[in-house]
DNA sequence: CAATAAGCGAGACGGTACGTCCTGTCTTGAG
DNA sequence: CTCAAGACAGGACGTACCGTCTCGCTTATTG
């Protein structure tokens, strides 16, 4: 090989900690395991078979430390739904969010995310930009609804994701309850529902 | 003296510190004003002139200091709207949601209550009940929508105070974004279009 | 007992920590044990059975902590000679600072002292005082002897105090020798010499 | 090549890093402009703009590096005075001293030496092989003065130096106090006095 | 003049101690 | 019974140095 320099090399990255592996589920594993309090710095430095300074080597404070910690971890990345139809879609996304919420271990991710983000401007901005990215890649979703004529073109479609992720989120989180029989379903079909006669009304109007 | 004790001693519940008012409000300024990190009990305890044993006589821990201020505070109780329509029922609902979630006092409250509830099972099952009780008083509205023929019997009404307030959450406090022009009228309209369409279904069904 | 009150309450100081003579006595065993690097916050709050918390509530920094524990220990505490001659005075005086330096634990102490009083300004005004203080006390030798027409009255007492501690100081703390047969013996008489030769010739000088 | 070896080669030393005398002018410079705690060794390899690996690839510890850098440093090494008399060579002596330790900059190295003295035992030795040495080479100074007749033999003359030194150390280090008027001349006399003394009383013992 | 060793910069690491902050407990004494 | 005052244990935080180790680069010999 010609070039032998590696990727990172490359890219002018950092190749962190040697046991970032090691530290990223050691973090993951104490938030998951006994939630929020759990994850201290000493507990992951313990459990990682790290020295508390490496870890400080690396990560300026520990919310820096669960901000990477979740970003690596796959627990809140989901792919993108193509069912061929906007129900379909919606509903494969609840699923999604249902998961997430529902898991004892992801649901403890999510909930460590929103403690940081409370209580750090940093790991905010962080929850932020990780949603409108992952919104952002939701859009085909809706340019193909609408391309099928299942979405007038000015609604909103982050109303939707935000109805479903929300409705789910209180539900599950805030409400603590568990989803009953056709909690999704029901939804779903309301929103869809909706769409159609919003459709119907801007047919009209257009025609 | 015959009858010198209070209601509240006649019923077996304590009294509370003397300066019980002083203290809820030491610790909603300190929640509002610098957030959950700046909530120490001691911090709570100089504010309002007491001594930090005293707020440890009377509340067994933190938490359920915050709990008690929270509850005590009006913050999080809004009252009953009643406009007529299940459409201006929900509108009004969404307002008071977008009004609590939007002001940074109350705002700080409510995340404070969050992150209390992640922390802490009894302040978890606090939020949870404090919510079903909020909940349950909304129930004559739907009551009322279903005998003005406005909701479906068969559809859970609770399912529409979820979305509505989740859609808010998530934008608000989650995603952290303002609220675009019409945010509400959409969402609520979106469900009253799917809700119209449900009756509609449903009336076909029966007749 | 009528008046109730203790004397620390009188006088208004504070009782300080509760296993005050715990504390010190760590410490100072600490010293004189394994010298000035084995005396740590860490290992003396251990070793007293005190919390680390505990000595920071008492003393700002390590460093005031040793300074009372060297205070508060009588070592560097040793009381007026009085022989009748001068030649006795300081061969008795001698006597004690070679015992100082001489014992491993209290030349423990006092070289803690000397780094302490490198390393900080506010050990190093202590140092001072404290040796003021002591060299203070020692003035009424002079005085007899100058009364005994043994010391010219325009010789400097606190000369002949730094040349003996000096001489001993250096021997044992900075040479690290021990001490010769007749160490002190031979270095007083040389001082006793010299005083009489002043004397005589300041005696010449006012005949 | 028949002998290309360097002398310090051929005697198996070595020859040290590349950029030693930068690293000893760190060194000195830190410890005389901030005292003991500011010579650490990261700082002396930041100044010197060199690796700190490269300082433990040299010296296994702190205070060897102390110790090369004292031993290097001319700070002190003061050569032998030779005024024709006694008294002269005394007065000498105690002129260096006292610029030792009256300046700012040599007194703080001065001190890092009795700090490191008390901490490590290598740093130990090597102050009182230094001062030894120092002390050998003064031998000559005393052989002249028995020759001329100022000195009795048998009057151990290391005494002379350790008091002098010693009065002017308690002075300047210990008691931190400015030296009065003639304290360094009254000191000399003193002592002068004192062998004056003792030489006639040798001489009538033999005589 | 090429091989090889010596010296070095870079960077990661374990470890010990420091000094700080907060939680929650306990005791004493005053009203 | 209520409270102020204050001491305390415990646990975590984030910082600063010490001394170790490994990796590759460069510079000087030296064979």
């Amino acid at each position: 090989m010609v070039d032998s320099v590696t990727a990172q090399e490359r890219a002018g990255e950092r190749s962190g900690p040697r046991r970032k592996e090691e530290i990223f589920a050691a973090s993951l594993e104490l938030l998951a395991g006994q939630g929020y309090d759990a994850f201290t710095v000493e507990g992951v430095a313990q459990r990682s078979g790290v020295n508390k300074t490496t870890i400080y080597r690396w990560w300026p404070s520990k919310s820096e430390l669960l901000r990477d910690a979740l970003l690596q971890s796959g627990t809140l990345a989901f792919d993108l739904p193509d069912t061929g139809s906007l129900t379909g879609d919606l509903t494969e996304l609840a699923g999604r969010v249902e998961g997430l919420l529902a898991e004892p271990e992801t649901r403890a991710v999510v909930e460590a995310a929103l403690v940081g983000a409370v209580r750090h401007p940093a790991m905010r901005e962080l929850v932020t930009q990780f949603l409108e990215d992952r919104l952002g890649r939701h859009q085909p979703l809706f340019t193909r609804a609408v391309e099928r004529g299942e979405l007038p073109a000015d609604l909103d479609p982050a109303l939707l994701v935000d109805a479903v992720a929300g409705a789910l989120w209180i539900r599950l989180l805030v409400r603590r309850r568990p989803l009953s029989d056709d909690f999704t379903g029901q939804l779903v079909a309301l929103l869809a529902d909706g769409i159609s006669a919003a459709r119907e009304r801007a047919g009209r109007r257009r025609g």
